[in-house]
DNA sequence: ATAATACGTCAGCTTTGTTGACATTCCAAG
DNA sequence: CTTGGAATGTCAACAAAGCTGACGTATTAT
């Protein structure tokens, strides 16, 4: 029994499989959670998820060019293009044509873009606001660094790239 | 400056929006590693996301009904209908026709289902695995604490109710 | 001059979700 | 025993969001 302990008093318990598999359905079912709130605005204005990435990104980095999304979002350019010339043409987004290099466009929220930016976010921050609450400033930590773990390089690059802007 | 700090020397730090946005940053970007193991497995099979997620959860509580697995998952029938034919139809699964109620299929895996299960949840649980190791285990409870007060109540609910099948 | 880059766009395909409608089978309650 | 409702399966049609491949057009770099 106990089965395949290399130790007495194993201190490696937390690496069970048992525990790898409620990891692995906790993460799961939060990431249900965690898209649901903004899931639920965008599809009163016919929006989806992919739109909510493009305003999340845009507002992190304003000024980015496409290329630079692209790399982000990890999607084909003609995945983006759908998404962002929606956003576009409901005047929500705005690209400028680089000064120094003219090939490229530059992207940038406009007022509304930003509004429905918070709107989005508030949701999202109150959901996760609550859970950091409720976990606790050391189970924070844990999470971040267990996620961070979890992410492939070139993601783990995108994800520092962006801490690197502000924070 | 510091606006909106309540106490000096505050202790709820860990909920500034710089920290909310980094976490959901970190989840944005974590989930992608999560599911990119499987992901790559199932392409070269002409299976996608969510044959995985019906395989699982089928190998989580084998003879369980489709109303069961529905609720589980939380799409429609038709979608789950779309999945599981095709399941069925490359011998991964098997539904028996229900003893006492003649009207519900119970879904078990085939050998072959199984060894695919296997498959994906090794992939799955090996980055898990070295995710939580990187991190300890003081880490992944904090993770976990964390993950479990961001689900829906719902949600809470169907994860729990896995927990209690086996651990 | 020519090649490469950044961007946009057309066309077509896939996966996975959605509604709505309808048939079958079967349990249970009247 | 009939009938209502539950569980299931299936058809059709559609949408969101990803993909590939091809092509055009500025613009920059070599």
């Amino acid at each position: 029994m106990e089965g395949g302990g290399r130790e007495t008093g194993n201190p490696l318990l937390f690496l069970t499989d048992e525990q790898l598999r409620k990891g692995i359905e906790a993460m799961f079912f939060a990431y249900r959670g965690f898209t649901a709130d903004p899931d639920r605005i965008l599809t009163d204005m016919a929006y989806g998820r992919a739109h909510h990435r493009a305003v999340h990104f845009i507002h992190r980095s304003p000024g980015g060019t496409v290329n630079n999304l692209l790399a982000i979002l990890g999607v084909t350019k003609q995945s983006l293009n759908r998404v962002l010339r929606a956003l576009m043409e409901d005047g929500l987004v705005r690209s400028e044509v680089g000064k120094r290099d003219k090939r490229e466009r530059h992207l940038y929220l406009t007022e509304d873009g930003e509004a429905l930016e918070r709107k989005l976010s508030d949701a999202q921050r109150d959901r996760m606001r609550t859970a950091y609450r409720a976990a606790g400033p050391e189970a924070v930590t844990g999470f971040r660094q267990v996620l961070e773990a979890m992410m492939d390089q070139d993601m783990r690059n995108r994800y520092d790239a962006l801490k690197d802007l502000k924070g």
